[in-house]
DNA sequence: CGAGCGATTGAAAAGACTCAACCACCGTGG
DNA sequence: CCACGGTGGTTGAGTCTTTTCAATCGCTCG
């Protein structure tokens, strides 16, 4: 269980940060950062932002698990990406100077901080490192929804299911996998139905476990030759 | 018929330029990147970068069309982008330091520029605005790719070839769209005869008008209201 | 204990793909 | 100048995947 402190979570000693797009920073930019972020608390199923709404700055994700989901247009949520601890979210829409195009919800109860635009833009500005590791990790995404659509556009769902639990596994090892079905459906792109059916093939075959919500990957190999990688 | 020149392109009264990335430029950046880049005659479907290579630098498009593609596991293309004159392509993996994850080929004879990895990477160090420009672009581009995922998700064939061909109307604006049969379906992610039934389709409820390879639209407000927008 | 939501199953329908055949246009070479 | 071959475009029929709709189950929370 996640103390649910509204405390202030220090920068210095995140231990999310080392391997973040933050890593980079130096000590007296870190105390920048630790002076003007807040803290925040968030419960499983609470909002970061909306579609549609304008970016005030960056969430740095401390504790947590949060996807990222654009609402189609019968309502169904498609999820585009699910960010863990030491993810930064929120900055693209901040950048392009538009409203968001996706939405952010917590999956999970986390400790999330939140960094202003002015304070970030002006990092951004006097550190070349950072800048670079955005811009990198800007285009590294590129290259990953350029697989996805490509995914989607050619693959079975079951071949997707398959992609995505890989995702998925890296996202949460060592944990096992834990979504809701109608989640999970809208990662893959496929009806809840179609997914729990597919589930259950893979169970069958002995690709996984299941208990209740939570998925565990028995056959890494077996998932790899049926994504077609 | 494009003047078929190996000539040198002067940037300075390129008339691309000025709505690219690249108009921000200062004359003394301009005159630079005009002595160091090479510019190029490409004919019809020649290739500008292929998946899997390393990026030397970036291309611009100073007459013509490019496709952005990828190919699936059984070798069909999935089209992500069709990049116009005054658009540059090629930078996304630079970046990333990365191989490309995407191919790029022309679609119709086009005069190209190129400037090498240095130079740009020097010249972002030094442009602010430059680098600006560039990060709201790749910015852009992510939440078009998170737009084409879901529709690619949640949406029927035929809504996104309509939603495909809002997209292609502006680009080839003011001409016809002129793409070939198969191009088209893998840009809306289908099969060449599912797609030419659709056009058919299209055709019989007065929405566009073909010759040929040529499609004009006709009810663009019906195009919009097919692809629920 | 009952309401309600998420998960599951079944059956039917729809959408899209595959395969195979055929057409039409275009440039080439005889 | 015309027959030829090739490529891209088109059509039809059958099949398969996936969705949809409806019903049921099971668990948790008040």
């Amino acid at each position: 269980m996640l103390e649910k402190s509204h405390k202030h979570i220090t920068c210095s000693t995140c231990s999310s940060r080392n391997n973040s797009l933050l890593g980079s920073l130096c000590s007296d930019e870190i105390d920048h950062v630790n002076a003007h972020k807040s803290c925040n608390y968030f419960k499983k199923q609470q909002s970061l932002f909306l579609e549609g709404s304008f970016p005030r700055g960056v969430f740095c994700i401390n504790q947590g698990m949060v996807k990222i989901f654009q609402r189609g247009d019968e309502g169904k949520e498609q999820i585009i990406h699910i960010a863990k601890s030491g993810e930064m979210v929120g900055f693209r829409a901040m950048f392009s100077e538009e409203p968001y195009k996706v939405a952010a919800e917590t999956l999970e109860e986390s400790n999330i901080c939140f960094i202003g635009k002015d304070d970030f833009l002006n990092m951004m500005d006097s550190n070349p490192v950072l800048r670079k590791g955005i811009i990198k990790e800007l285009s590294k995404e590129l290259s990953d929804r350029a697989d996805f659509i490509t995914n989607m556009a050619q693959k079975s769902v079951r071949e997707r299911l398959a992609f995505t639990m890989i995702l998925l596994m890296d996202i949460y090892n060592p944990e096992p996998i834990n979504l809701s079905r109608e989640d999970l459906a809208n990662f893959v792109g496929t009806a809840t139905e179609t997914l729990i059916r597919l589930l259950k093939d893979f169970k069958e075959e002995g690709i996984i476990e299941v208990h209740t919500r939570k998925i565990t990957v028995l056959n890494k190999e077996k998932l790899f030759s049926l994504a077609g990688k």
